[in-house]
RNA sequence: GCGCGAUUAGCUCAGUUGGUAGAGCAACUCAUUUACACUGAGAAGGUCGGGGGUUCAAGUCCCUCAUCGCGCACCA
């Protein structure tokens, strides 16, 4: 028994991880070319296996997020390598363009500069090289979790290919009438000078007062004063009985916020007599119903704040305060003055939108933006959903998701940040205001046309990934890979990302991108509380891992964690599956000290061990398939410790005959290849004192 | 306001077509160098949030209430 010398003492991962992640990876198996090509027999004639991964934001590090992300899809991909299928994991990086412009404004903040009134290349530039630089760090920490994916087909969402294929698609779409530009009320962050789409803000309750004011002989409630400066509309509801002296259309004069000012009467039956004062008055540029009810009327609009929340000249001498905060107090104070306040409540709920970086409240701002037709394209993906051509892995997605298609709100996808992808339109003469405007990737023949500066909301480009990481749809791999298998992602993702994939997908390849949406849980702190950095509590993997090694980690992410639901990670948790790992060390010196290679010879298949393993294998098999990981995690954990070692073993140590070692053999190599996908690096390690021609990688899970 | 989820052992959570409750951690007793103390053996711990219903049988299905969490919603 040449026991190695490695096995004298406990497991230690950080011996181990880094040799084992380079020895599987120059294998170049986790490429499904190399596998075809170097084991012909197993997978030439196989099907293909796969899953497009989420592009992690390249902006900054991993979180416990990532890590059950990457370990699901890691543990999945390499069960079915081992099964035999040419399994894909394609990696990416996403440049996340207004997350990581946030992030990169910060940084300025800190330095004491700002983006605004820097020279768009030079900051291009600044935060491209700061992203690359993340971006290495970010995939060298997903190497570090094991992760099997084929990094030869890397790709980011900047790529030549990536953005001449994003570019390509719009010019597509507004080929087919899905895009339009036009004024319309967009959610205006004016700390970030950007407009956002719905999915990038939040509601927030705030308490605030609500004021009744005298206006003529109407009485207006509202909780935003400030907006109504310039109003000159008094909407009702057209059989409200308490306001039928006057028609739509009339008009009256009465004493206002800047003076005596004409109002017009507007019947409308989207106001709710029964709310407020059941009048109001309207501010079509600052509100998005306000909005509507102008639009279908064709009433007058203008812009009282400005793009950095302040008043604009229409406010008289009250013109440069902030609205929200002096603007307000002045008003009310003016028309208190006048005598015109006739109630307030000052503990009115309500909810605001606010940006979902900052949490500014949203100001509704009416602006030229392109805006994608999202009616008949959601009309597609809810259909393909009701067909059954999505399998959401925890069903209750699914409600959330054909909601949302049931709904659809043109979806803006234009930013006035730099980082990101440039949207190839031109306008003639007037700048980006004018009316005229060409689409395509080169600029129209003559002086006067000026590129748009805006680029693409980041889920443009992201939401095209399934198909764009494959090269779009004229491409080999486009071919072969596509429809993938699975898309597996962070279920707070059900709204930003997975319905932009489906549409794209049914719009570009008249295919849905995947078939099994797989939602996992948020990874929530030992208290249950959300991991933020302003709340110190964020647990880095990278450090578990330090700590108590990888394989530990993605055990404590996977066991007992239903998909879909939220899990709290504690150091206890990882520690036990440590202890664990350790066990399966110990197991695998005791099964070396005690057989040898010419055990490794036909045993007999009715050995009641060997029946009880098989059953037990079966069941780690279907569970897996069904993507029920914690559940095989589980009984895999069971199996090896409570099972083998608890029972085997202890029979076994008793009567080591001939017989008995060949079945302790077989079952401890069948234990590392069911126990591999989960804890890839102690199993490919101690197989190699097994089994030294093939990696456990690829090992036939039968 | 609408929708979704949760409520199971002290803590964190499993429990996939309904069939006499499970794991890890913690705590308790014993074993004392065993392949492994990063261990082993054993015991303890739950009227599965409350109430009602369907059923031979309910943690599981239906109704209802309560508490917590989350999402969606342009009520001024």
């Amino acid at each position: 028994m040449n026991l190695p010398e490695k096995y004298k003492k406990p497991y230690e991962s950080k011996d181990v991880e880094s040799i084992i992640y380079e020895k599987e990876m120059n294998s170049g198996l986790f490429n499904p070319d190399m596998l075809v090509q170097k084991f012909p027999n197993k997978y030439a004639e196989s099907a293909t296996w796969t899953s497009i991964t989420p592009p992690p934001n390249a902006n900054g590090r991993l979180h416990a997020g990532h890590a059950l992300d990457v370990t699901l899809k890691d543990i999945i991909g390499r069960f079915k390598r081992m099964q035999g299928f040419q399994v894909l994991l394609l990696p990416g990086s996403d440049h996340a363009g207004f997350e990581t412009q946030v992030v990169y404004e910060k940084k300025l903040e800190k330095e004491g500069r700002s983006r605004f009134g820097m020279d768009r290349e030079q900051l291009y530039k600044e935060i491209y090289d700061f992203t690359i630089a993340n971006k290495d760090t970010v995939t060298s920490e997903i190497k570090r979790i094991g992760a099997s994916y084929d990094w030869s087909r890397d790709t980011f969402t900047l790529d030549e290919k990536i953005v001449s294929g994003v570019k390509n698609t719009f010019i597509k779409m507004h080929e087919d009438r899905l895009i339009y530009r036009g004024k319309r009320d967009c959610n205006w962050c004016s700390k970030h000078q950007t407009s956002l789409s719905d999915v990038e803000t939040e509601k927030k309750e705030v308490v605030t007062t609500f004021y009744t004011f005298k206006l003529g002989d109407f009485n207006i409630a509202t909780s935003r004063p400030e907006t109504k400066i310039t109003d000159k509309y008094v909407v009702v509801h057209p059989t409200d009985a308490r306001f039928a002296k006057y028609n739509h259309g009339d008009t009256f004069e009465a004493e206002w916020v800047l003076g005596i000012s004409t109002f017009t009467v507007i019947k409308d039956d989207s106001i709710d007599p029964e709310f407020g004062t059941g009048a109001m008055t309207i501010t079509p540029w600052h509100s998005g119903i306000d909005f509507q009810i102008a639009k279908k009327h064709g009433l007058d609009m203008v812009q009282l704040i400005d793009d950095y929340g302040k008043f604009t000249d229409l406010a008289g001498e009250l013109k440069g305060l902030k609205a929200t905060t002096l603007g307000r107090e002045k008003v009310v104070e003016i028309l208190t003055e006048k005598g015109l306040l006739v109630g307030k409540d000052e503990k009115y709920k309500t909810i605001v939108p606010v940006c979902y970086k900052c949490e500014t409240p949203i100001e509704p701002q009416l602006k030229d933006q392109w805006f994608v037709k999202m009616e008949s394209l959601a009309e597609t993906a809810l259909q393909a959903s009701q067909d059954g051509k999505l399998n959401f892995i925890s069903d209750q997605y699914r409600k959330t998701y054909e909601h949302w298609m049931k709904n659809p709100i043109d979806w803006n996808i234009s930013r006035q940040i730099v980082w990101g992808i440039q949207i190839p339109a031109w306008f003639k003469n007037k700048g980006i205001d004018s009316e005229e405007f060409y689409i395509g990737n080169a600029k129209p023949e003559g002086d006067d046309w000026i590129q748009e500066t805006d680029t693409f909301d980041t889920w443009f480009s992201s939401g095209q990934w399934p198909v764009a990481t494959l090269g779009f749809t004229d491409s080999e791999d486009f071919k072969r890979f596509y429809p993938t298998q699975l898309m597996e992602t962070g279920r707070d993702l059900i709204f930003k990302w997975i319905p932009r994939m489906v549409i794209f997908g049914l719009y570009l390849a008249r295919e849905v991108p995947f078939k099994d949406i797989y939602l996992h849980g948020m990874v929530l702190d030992p208290k249950g509380q959300k991991m933020s950095k302003s709340k110190g509590n964020v647990m880095s993997p990278i450090d578990l891992a330090d700590e108590f090694g990888m394989d530990a980690l993605r055990m404590a992410l996977v066991v007992g964690s239903a998909p879909g639901n939220d899990l709290s990670l504690t150091n206890e948790k990882v520690r036990a599956y440590k202890k664990f790992v350790n066990k399966l060390w110990n197991i695998a010196r005791f099964v070396l000290e005690n057989t040898n290679e010419e055990d490794d010879s036909v045993i007999d298949f009715e050995n009641v061990h060997v029946k009880n393993f098989k059953k037990i294998k079966y069941e780690i098999t279907k569970n897996i398939e069904n993507y029920q990981l914690h559940l095989a995690s589980d009984e895999m954990y069971h199996y090896v410790w409570h099972e083998f070692a608890d029972t085997v073993i202890e029979e076994f140590k008793k009567d080591m005959i001939p017989e008995n070692k060949k079945v302790l053999r077989y079952l401890f190599k069948q234990i590392l290849i069911i126990a591999h996908p989960f804890i890839p690096f102690v199993t490919e390690e101690i197989w190699s004192d097994f089994e030294v021609k093939n990696l456990l990688l690829v090992e036939d899970w039968e």
